[in-house]
DNA sequence: TGTCAATATACGCTTCAGAGGATAAATACC
DNA sequence: GGTATTTATCCTCTGAAGCGTATATTGACA
């Protein structure tokens, strides 16, 4: 459940997946928050020049949190977008 | 030793405490990165601009992942800069 | 296959991050 | 206190984020 996130393709990935599973439209996150739709599209796609204050708005309206910790030996099969 | 963090500030507090526990100078992240030391101290002090690709290059630099989960019910003591 | 909802793009605009480069201010150490 | 190291701040410039607004594209479903 816990999703580990090293790139922000893989942020935008979590976002998205948490996003769906609460039933949510990138139209609902934008009323949650003051950015446009087409923000929150641009971060679930991995924008790497997403600002830090955009991304922490967007977790707070999915009720989400970053938890920052040491690098795991990573099990490929929790890292699934390399590529 | 995991840190949670939901605001720029709390991240950039992770980062320089994980800096430190490794012995490094915000200089040795810049050897390390393409980054400016400027833009290290930035990312520290909280800057809510700071963006997603730049953050992961630290953490990157610092054998440091994300990990994105509900928000747990904050036990004040984990969250140690709301001020 | 047609239609509506949802997501991705586009244009013009303003604002600001991060760059190079340099220096001030703070911290540590003798 | 004096000095060296570390961190914060400043200047100018370029690139791009996010804005408003609008539209194209994709996806879901009858």
């Amino acid at each position: 459940m816990d999703q580990i996130a090293r790139t922000p393709k893989q942020i935008g990935d979590a976002i998205r997946r948490q996003r769906r599973k609460l039933g949510l439209n990138q139209t609902s996150i934008r009323d949650k928050t003051k950015l446009r739709q087409a923000t929150i599209s641009a971060v679930e796609r991995g924008a790497p020049g997403t600002q830090l204050g955009t991304l922490c708005d967007i977790l707070a309206a999915l009720d989400l949190e970053f938890v920052i910790r040491p690098r795991t030996k990573a099990k490929p099969a929790e890292i699934e977008d390399i590529f």
